[in-house]
DNA sequence: ATGGTAGTTCAACTA
């Protein structure tokens, strides 16, 4: 079995304890870690090694960086995609045996029609052409990490409210159909799952307590991989603690 | 239509 996850921990400085606590319950074999916010020679990789995990990291200060930590260790790794040179760290690729990982940190674009947003749909564009080069190359290949797009209204807690945002436009929510059309596979709807289940919930006007989330961060498999999935879910404890990230993890698992 | 909170950093930006 191998167990996969993606969080977005906002700060892995403040998070560490909650991702270690995590970590001894979920037992996860690779982790896909988003918003950093940390340097590479800061990173906490001896606290991971301690918990039995092995680190990579493309992170920056103040802003986004991605990390992905497993029990095995990672080869081929990419930090950038390679059309698009850019001072923000927002991707991470590895192999870990014949699995290939791209951890995400797609723009979040701010408000529809910004520069913010243009550059969001320029990288998704970019890359595109990344995981159509990745998936000619890999047949086992987990695409996940924070999209800062959600795909469909039953992934969104108030579709009216939230028309004409960033997050729901129909031209972010092409680029992830893009992603299905290329034969990637949304593991979180492989099973039934409650309705109004979201990762992500505003820290502003008790968001989580009312259940006013989005699902934003997501699991995508290659279709020979998505064969193997047997679970797919979202941990909302993590959510519940003092001082919790905005966003919950997702984990799924493969019988490989 | 605005504001609500959090993290980094210490005024302002991002989310």
């Amino acid at each position: 079995m191998l167990k996969i996850a993606t969080w977005n921990v906002n700060s892995i400085r403040v998070r560490l304890p909650q991702v270690l606590d995590w970590l001894a319950v979920a037992a996860p074999d690779i982790v896909a870690l988003q918003e950093t916010k940390i340097v590479n020679e800061l990173f906490p990789v001896e606290e991971f090694r301690q918990a039995g995990y092995q680190t990579i990291c493309n992170g920056q200060k103040t802003y986004n960086g991605v990390a992905i930590i497993s029990k095995t260790p990672a080869s081929d790794v990419v930090t950038d995609l390679p059309t698009f040179p850019d001072p923000q760290k927002r991707l991470l690729h590895a192999r870990y045996g014949d699995i290939a990982v791209v951890n995400l940190y797609i723009p979040n674009g701010m408000a529809v029609g910004s520069d913010k947003y243009a550059y969001k749909l320029d990288w998704l564009t970019q890359l595109q052409q990344f995981l159509y080069e990745r998936l000619g190359q890999m047949r086992l290949l987990v695409v996940l990490g924070d999209f800062n797009i959600a795909p469909a209204d039953e992934d969104v807690h108030d579709p009216a409210a939230w028309q004409g945002s960033v997050l729901v436009s129909p031209a972010e929510r092409a680029h992830f159909f893009q992603f299905i059309d290329k034969g990637l596979v949304d593991c979180y709807r492989l099973f039934k799952q409650e309705v109004h289940s979201f990762t992500w919930w505003d820290y502003r006007a008790a968001g989580f307590a009312r259940n006013h989330g989005l699902r934003i961060d997501h699991i995508l498999a290659s279709r020979q991989l998505a064969e193997h999935c047997k679970i797919c879910r979202i941990d909302t404890a993590p959510r519940k603690l003092e001082r919790p990230s905005d966003h919950a993890p997702v984990i799924a698992v493969f019988d490989l």
